[in-house]
DNA sequence: GGAGGAAATGCGATGTTATAACATGGCCGC
DNA sequence: GCGGCCATGTTATAACATCGCATTTCCTCC
């Protein structure tokens, strides 16, 4: 886990050197994109993610959202919750194993987290049924400790 | 697990008398959407599901599906896999606990599975984190044995 | 049997999310 | 300069889901 105290510009820069490492590039539009995933924490969608960057960029389309986070995502630096169509960066570095990303349903809030326990039963459960395990996104609904407070 | 040997028709009027003993009813609309998916082991699109359900009512829109789909899901009779806008009849009964979702990227099958250590190591997860789980599914990604082996 | 009300359906329009298809522009090795 | 490659711009459209309101169906109570 990144800690808080890393600034964005620090994030950016990793982010972008780990991209270099693989032989790809962070341009501007996909950190502009990885910037503003990092600054909505609960996740955001990609229309609102487009008209945040509109701000910037008057021309941007869907198109150019929806590839700068299909290479965020190949890259490990975004996540995609298919449940709510929402797009989160990722907390994590390099990813050893899954996340659990828990979608809370009253306040659309995602929380990444990991844990090797829940991930070793999850790959003992697959692959008796020969399944083989293949994204790093478990998706599961929980009520997030402040909306069960409320 | 409902046993393959039963047929259709039972699983149907299985399903309307528990839809009854809650109050609820299995119309005719909802029962024939609810018949549709029992034969798309794999999960069938809403759209999918619409045009099917046009051979018989012609007059068949968007709202006529997602209205019997809401149904189905509120009464535990089916699922919905956010991450593929997938639907699935259940294959279980009444669930006690949550399911497993095998959602496989290549072939876009979904596998329904139940496996309590799985379930408790997640419990015991979310519960360190102020988490409560909220929805009887949890989706994961995961390579099927058929496309695994091709 | 008839009035009233709740639930379900019909219907058209609209909103939201995601991709297709094709053109353009910059960069690099040749 | 030329050709290949990647990223981007641009327009349109596909795919998925919901809203709002009118109408019908079904049940209950009188
Ligand atoms: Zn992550
Ligand atoms: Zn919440
Ligand atoms: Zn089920
Ligand atoms: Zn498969």
């Amino acid at each position: 886990m990144i800690p808080d105290s890393c600034d964005e510009t620090a994030v950016l820069d990793r982010a972008e050197a780990s991209c270099r490492q693989r032989g790809a590039s962070l341009t501007a539009i996909r950190r502009e994109v990885l910037a503003l995933l990092h600054r909505a924490p609960k996740g955001i969608k990609a229309y609102d993610l487009l008209e945040q960057i509109r701000h910037t960029r008057g021309n941007a389309s869907p198109p150019t959202v929806y590839r700068a986070l299909d290479f965020l995502i190949e890259q490990g630096l975004a996540h995609r919750i298919g449940r709510m169509n929402l797009f989160v960066a990722c907390r994590h570095g390099k990813h050893s194993a899954p996340s659990l990303f828990l979608v809370c349903p009253k306040c659309n809030g995602v929380t990444e987290l990991e844990d090797a326990a829940v991930v070793s039963s999850l790959y003992a459960s697959l692959a008796a049924t020969g399944h083989r395990l293949d994204s790093p996104e478990v998706e599961i609904s929980a009520i997030c400790p402040q909306c069960a407070a409320a």
